[in-house]
DNA sequence: CCAGCCCGTGAGCATATGTTCAAAAGACAC
DNA sequence: GTGTCTTTTGAACATATGCTCACGGGCTGG
């Protein structure tokens, strides 16, 4: 009669996990209904888990999202991530993005003990930085990824570091060279500048980067936005860029692409693996295969996105 | 803004509950990851359940019997009430009633203080007695509420008291005398004994009495067993009789009818309504106008049955 | 601009829950 | 039966949860 045992075991974990969850009773009410000790009820409710005789609904759109960033996180090894509803008024809105951005940067910057916190350049770093609320904290550091002249020598308006450094009074370090050099040989030599190189010194120790990541195609922001021109632009897609991390392109595995502007881009290369916190914010149906190249890649550790683009980076 | 904090604060009620119950995170971890005292983080998941937010799914045969029992709870003000899985194999087996009264009889024999057991008769309090594992407490008292001697003179072979007695040790008081007599006034007297009236006083001091419910039909039990007439029982029938307990027959708004055969039975009349816990034990479909009556006439209050049968007294 | 009200907050405590461990109860082979 | 092995149990402790209360920040209506 082991079955019969067996089976009255899971009628009384299933009586008990119903007194406890739907009923709303304590493990000590449970033990006195059921006839046995409190200790036996926590059992029995354990059981009641563990053979997944509950089972819990959560009715609010969140439950996806928290769902969906679970999955992400596994799927790609990832330290942080997180989901936000896809807003239906704006579906390339990343308003709650740039929230959960501003978010993680203000939990940073409230740390007790010195940060440094890297940024690339982007839209959504932007527009993080913005909503980023202003405390003084002047032992911080922040540092830039990306240089921020284009081509034709006019700043980036992009100058993330400056507005975060403005909000908290730290130390900041930007990039103050151009985007693209002219040629390899020129970008070695200004990289290996003293002041260039202890930018790339306080960079690399950096706690936290928060980059963006933008698509390599005929809409590229980084083209968009004159940081390459439509000739740069092709050549790296026919080198098989899909997507650029602070202006290094990357190809559809997530390796990044020895040639084209790659050899002449001042930004801070990026670590493979990535070591140090490396979140994405990225969101939008033309990101969605950059951004799915990144994380198998291992460019980021991290990623903040939307409903929508997190499940088609899954599908 | 308030619709905005509004919406805010549920989707983090949403999230802490996500992390809660389907993450299985701890309220401090959820505090932690939603940025928040952890008292806050304990209001969260509150109103997530507070706000139906989340539900719970119980995927066993049981969970409908816990709701089924705490419906019959509520709509009748019962003390106790259990609905055990209807056995497919064996639609009117009474085994897992039988399981609960005698789980019921052995719970209150296990009582420090002396108690007082009434017991009707009938194949479920039969079969409940049976399971009841020997115990000695020969401190109880157990007392019959009906007559065991047939009109034949035969002895009922439903002696539930004598059985539990064996079990327990307990001092017991069967009801040796005819369920019913020839006339009104014999049945006076005959109550009026000494011998049986001590047991009436026993018995009004009853913890417990458990008791069948049985319908007043064709095939009602009662004729069937030869305590009852078929023209005794169609006249019963006639006055309106839909069940009856301990022989005391009642209409289907559960009230004794006055009249007929109950005017010569010296059943224990039955309390109503039910002060001390009186529970019934009855399945199957031919029973459901009696047991529904019954209830609603406060004849008992509680009652043990199985899940098909408590589903059609609720419909 | 200010006072007053009110909601939300976090500290601290009472309760409830989860886990560990030694002992009892069965199960099984002999 | 009897001894051994495994399983289950309840006591005791360590954590986690729920609740109360006094406070503070923000909104509202002068």
């Amino acid at each position: 009669m082991a079955g019969d045992n067996e089976k009255s075991r899971l009628d009384d974990a299933a009586r008990a996990g119903w007194l406890y969850f739907i009923a709303g009773h304590t493990q000590d009410e449970i033990a006195r209904m059921l006839q046995v000790s409190r200790a036996s009820a926590q059992r029995l409710v354990s059981l009641c888990l563990a053979e997944r005789l509950i089972t819990f609904r959560l009715e609010h759109p969140i439950a996806s999202c928290m769902a969906l960033a679970a999955q992400l996180k596994e799927r790609f090894a990832l330290v942080h991530c997180e989901v936000v509803p896809t807003d239906p008024a704006a579906p390339t809105g990343s308003a709650g993005i740039a929230e959960r951005c501003a978010n993680l940067l203000e939990t940073t910057l409230r740390a007790e003990t010195p940060v440094i916190i890297a940024l690339g350049t982007g839209r959504a770093v932007r527009a993080a930085v913005e909503r980023v609320s202003p405390v003084d904290r002047p032992e911080h550091q922040i540092v830039s990824l990306v240089g921020n002249i284009l081509a034709d020598g006019s700043a980036s308006f992009f100058d993330t570091v400056g507005r975060l450094a403005d909000r908290t009074g730290a130390r900041h370090y930007p990039m103050p060279l151009p985007f693209l050099m002219g040629t390899e040989d020129e970008r070695d030599r200004m990289v290996r500048l003293d002041a260039i190189a202890k930018v790339k010194a306080v960079a690399d120790k950096a706690d936290l980067k928060l980059v963006g990541i933008g698509q390599m195609d005929q809409k590229a922001q980084m083209h968009v936005d004159g940081f390459v021109t439509r000739d740069e632009l092709t050549e790296m897609m026919r080198l098989g860029a899909i997507g650029e991390i602070t202006g290094w392109a990357y190809d559809a595995k997530g390796i990044v692409i020895d040639g084209g502007t790659n050899r002449r881009l001042t930004s801070i290369p990026p670590e493979v693996p990535a070591r140090a916190m490396t979140i994405a914010a990225a969101v939008g149906p033309a990101k969605i295969p950059a951004i799915r190249a990144a994380l198998t890649g291992r460019l980021i550790n991290g990623l903040i996105t939307d409903e929508a683009t997190a499940r088609a980076i899954l599908a």
